[in-house]
RNA sequence: GGGGUCUUAGCUCAGCUGGGAGAGCAUCUGCCUUACAAGCAGAGGGUCACAGGUUCGAGCCCUGUAGGCCCCACCA
């Protein structure tokens, strides 16, 4: 047993455990048939991430939960692992070679991919050190990435598999393009913001009817390259003689139709509709219903391609203002309105997106997506809070099919040949030699990569070996818990779900914790462009893991955005140092003593208590931590170490301690041991570093809290009637503190405690208390009487439950002070009276209660009543 | 347009299945009491947004109103 430093300092102590940990394997699950398993996989960061908030929130909350069932005795694994985050990844990887004066398209495909997985060794390892720093306890040694061996080939497994059952295909579709990322993104990526624009209204000249014309409104003007058609709504009675007809499309001399279709809304803009089905989603499909040509006018940088006549070669937004001119000129412009309108930008550089037409894969969503919300709907898996099943179920039910392929290099290549002959289409797990069809061996394999989204859609059983049936899939899947934040259950959690169900038939976890965002003190979210994020590593580097991890545990509910304060740490920090400073103490008196000889019986009502209380909140927190109510169990554990233990307990024992003949004292430093290191397993899946080393210098039986047992309530710790005992010797101890404080004793002046109680139970506690009772009292000697025979009659004096307190302190009684005080008191009494009375007068209330709720109100009577009696006659007494 | 969520002490937030309103910070008053001033002892401060309803009883359940936030959505 070491003497502790007089602060705590985090930053000697967290790396060296850490170390410890590592080294002593105390992060790696077994498949161990004589446990059962508790599984978290750990949701990947970007291998080009960096520690922030989110991930400091996320990974907390995982490593208390597999913390704490490790301690309970579970085969815990947390699986960690990175995401190759392709779109982030490529377009870093590809500014970095330009740096170099690289062209990544110069170099080609093979090339390129060898810088990114420079790239990927380089920052990989960032990531993940920093989420060491954390004190996350994840199984390292089975890191994964999703594009090592294993999990490429879960993804071509199930790629090729979900082919085969027809539920991936490839289509040419209106797709959402990005013109900066040159790649096509998912439905889910796309931001839907509104913004200021216009509706620019034009004038579509009728074909063979000089001085007739349609017209229309768009926001879009560019886009009028591409029309083949108008539509109105067939109901449209202004529009009904001119269906059919042909319109001259201005700046281009092409003819396109009228046509009649039921998208169009009557009430909206000029009720006419310019059609262009390679560059709107609806327009696509009005087009597919009416047969219309798709022209598009568009490259992949969303220039204006060779179609566009003189526009040919101008961005689409130069392109729309110099159209906007030269209709202008033509007469055709009608005029501009503002209008604000939604805008889908893409989530990663925020450029707008480009509607296109792209040949692309696709997984058909409809039967797996009602596979997942069953899922929900028959309990097989459930979200914390409940609210986001409802979140979860309308988005799955609004699904629409999912664009996997991306334009990219960085990723996992789509397993699909075409034969060079033939053109037929060739899916398959291995490499193909020969077209089936043809005979040709003349094969290319499709350019497109897989949506980084398809990977971590698989990432809780490829990560376990699947489709392999290794020993760890068949023991630790299903896993037990998902934690994430409520911004990616679109992105991964329901992609997961179906994934799962249909390459392994289960739910891939039985439950999903979620959590808000992390965001600064103003509430705005953190990001760089604001520079108001906080780096979760400065935070360490000032205040340790561990006040960090607490931090963002405390005070906030699942699900709810939290902010982050400086101050908030600061208490954390503090707390450390409470607990540090406690420790402190008991081992400095601890070191002289022998204790092994305490047993049960020798304990005090003090010590009964403290042990007692412990021993309830661990059944409690317990409680709590099961339903992931982890906010909640922490501040139970954080109330009672400071006040119950530190404040009163310790307090309490401090005069045995000072006392070497004092009899009890081995029994004190039992306890006081004892029940921090229970306090102390409680505490640890929340601060894991200090726990350990506090627990590795007061103890030497077992080498490290973090493989100790979690705490379980015992019966033979469980003492009701001292702390029923204790509870009143504190509220008398309040009422002196007070009283003197009322009085403006000072603590220095030390003064004659007299207790009276008619009831000799309760004499008998303060008597079996005194020692401490004095202590906490100010009291330089106490007297238990019961009755106030031989007190001074000026005494002051203060009431609780079943007893009286007096202090004779002469020469400080102001006698008005104390009736004014005595009255004060007799209204509150009162008021309590007359509110017990009156519920127990209420014949409804009496009735319907509980008979246990109606009993209680019955004794709270009984004893309002009976303090008020005796204020009266105090005052009475005083009045004399 | 649909869905969700929030409104509790000066500030930021807890409050589990309905049974006498809590924490941290801030404020005020005393204390350097030999574990801790990153501390100790005390105090003030809330018609739990508003209006109804259910109930013996509502911060909590239901309905509506006002305001804030978030998500989803193809109105050009």
């Amino acid at each position: 047993m070491k003497e502790l430093e007089k602060t705590y300092d985090p930053s000697q102590i967290e790396e060296r455990l850490y170390r410890k940990w590592e080294e002593k394997k105390y992060f790696h699950a077994e498949v161990d048939r004589s446990k059962k398993p508790f599984t978290i996989v750990m949701p990947p960061p970007n291998v080009t991430g960096q520690l922030h908030m989110g991930h400091a929130l996320d990974n907390t909350m995982q490593d208390i939960l597999i913390r704490f069932k490790r301690m309970q005795g579970y085969s815990a694994l947390w699986q960690p692992g990175t995401d190759h985050a392709a779109i982030a990844t490529e377009v870093k990887v590809t500014e970095k070679l330009k740096e170099q004066g690289i062209d990544k398209k110069e170099i080609g495909r093979e090339e390129f991919l060898k810088h990114a997985w420079a790239w990927k060794e380089e920052y990989g390892n960032r990531i993940v050190s920093q989420l060491k720093k954390m004190g996350s306890s994840a199984d390292w040694d089975r890191e994964r990435f999703t594009m090592d061996e294993g999990c490429s080939n879960a993804v071509k497994e199930v790629f090729v598999n979900l082919y085969e059952k027809g539920y991936i295909y490839k289509g040419s579709r209106i797709i959402n393009w990005c013109p900066v990322c040159k790649t096509s993104i998912s439905d889910a990526e796309v931001i839907h913001e509104e913004q200021d624009g216009h509706f620019w209204h034009i004038n579509y000249p009728v074909v063979g009817e000089p001085g007739r014309f349609v017209e229309i409104a768009t926001t879009r003007p560019e886009t009028l390259l591409g029309d083949t058609a108008v539509a109105v709504n067939p109901e449209d009675e202004r529009y009904t003689d001119i269906v059919g007809k042909m319109l001259e499309l201005p700046l281009t001399g092409r003819q396109i139709p009228v046509i009649a279709d039921e998208y169009v809304d009557k009430e909206f803009g000029t009720g006419c509709v310019k059609i262009t089905p390679a560059h709107d989603p609806n327009d696509f499909e009005v087009g597919k219903r009416h047969n219309l040509e798709e022209i598009n006018i568009m490259n992949d940088d969303a220039t204006i391609n060779e179609l566009g006549g003189k526009y040919a070669g101008m961005d689409r937004y130069e392109a729309r203002k110099q159209m906007v001119a030269d209709l202008d000129a033509l007469g055709l412009l009608v005029k501009v309105v503002p209008h604000s309108h939604n805008v889908g930008t893409h989530d990663r550089c925020k450029t707008t997106v480009e509607p296109m037409i792209k040949p692309q894969w696709f997984v058909r969503m409809k039967e797996m997506g009602q596979a997942a919300l069953d899922m929900v709907k028959t309990d097989d898996l459930s979200f914390v809070p409940e609210q986001f099943d409802k979140t979860y179920i309308h988005w799955l039910e609004n699904i629409r099919d999912w664009c996997i392929s991306r334009q990219l290099w960085w990723g996992h290549r789509i397993p699909a040949w075409y034969c060079d002959e033939c053109h037929e289409e060739i899916v398959s797990r291995e490499v193909p030699t020969v077209c089936p069809k043809c005979g040709c061996t003349h094969l290319t394999q499709d350019e497109d990569t897989l949506d980084t989204w398809f990977s971590s859609a698989l990432w809780p059983f490829s990560t376990l070996g699947w489709p392999e049936k290794t020993p760890e899939l068949d023991y630790f899947y299903p896993t037990s818990v998902l934690v994430t934040g409520y911004d990616i259950i679109f992105f991964w959690v329901v992609r997961m779900v179906f994934s799962a169900i249909e390459q392994t038939g289960v739910s891939p976890f039985k439950h999903v914790l979620i959590h808000g965002l992390v965001r600064d003190d103003k509430g705005r979210k953190m990001s760089k462009s604001l520079g108001n994020g906080i780096d979760p590593l400065e935070v360490i580097d000032k205040y340790g893991a561990d006040a960090l991890r607490l931090t963002l545990i405390t005070g906030n509910a699942p699900g709810n955005d939290m902010r982050f304060y400086w101050e908030r740490v600061e208490n954390s920090r503090n707390f450390a140092n409470k607990i540090w400073n406690a420790a402190r103490f008991i081992m400095m008196n601890v070191e002289k003593a022998d204790i092994s000889g305490v047993s049960p019986a020798d304990l005090t009502i003090a010590d009964r208590w403290i042990l007692s209380k412990v021993n309830d909140l661990a059944e409690e927190m317990t409680e709590n931590m099961e339903k992931y109510e982890l906010g909640i169990a922490v501040s139970k554990v954080y109330d009672f170490i400071w006040e119950e233990f530190c404040d009163w307990y310790i307090e309490m024992v401090k005069p045995r301690l000072y006392h070497d003949a004092d009899e009890t004292k081995a029994a004190a430093l039992w306890t006081l041991k004892t029940v921090l290191i229970q306090a102390l397993k409680l505490l640890h899946p929340y601060m894991p570093f200090i726990t350990e080393e506090i627990f590795c210098n007061i103890q030497d039986e077992e080498e490290s809290i973090m493989i100790s047992n979690w705490p379980v309530k015992k019966t033979e710790w469980s003492f009701k009637e001292d702390e029923a005992a204790v509870d009143t010797i504190k509220a008398a101890v309040r009422a002196i503190r007070n009283l003197r404080t009322e009085m403006n004793v000072p603590p220095s002046k030390k003064a004659t405690v007299y207790v009276v109680s008619a009831k000799p139970e309760i004499r008998d506690i303060f008597e079996a208390s005194k020692s401490f009772f004095a202590t906490l009292g100010y009291a330089s000697e106490v007297f238990v009487c019961k009755d106030k025979a031989g007190i001074d009659e000026n005494a002051v004096s203060t009431l609780i439950h079943d007893a009286s307190v007096y202090i004779p302190l002469v020469e400080l009684v102001d006698i008005d002070k104390e009736i004014e005080r005595l009255e004060k008191e007799k209204t509150k009494l009162s008021a309590e009276i007359k509110r017990a009375s009156g519920m127990l007068a209420n014949p409804k209330f009496v009735d319907k209660a509980p008979a246990s709720k109606v009993e209680e109100e019955k004794a709270k009577l009984a004893k309002y009543t009976e303090m008020a009696e005796q204020v009266a006659e105090r005052l009475a007494q005083l009045k004399k």
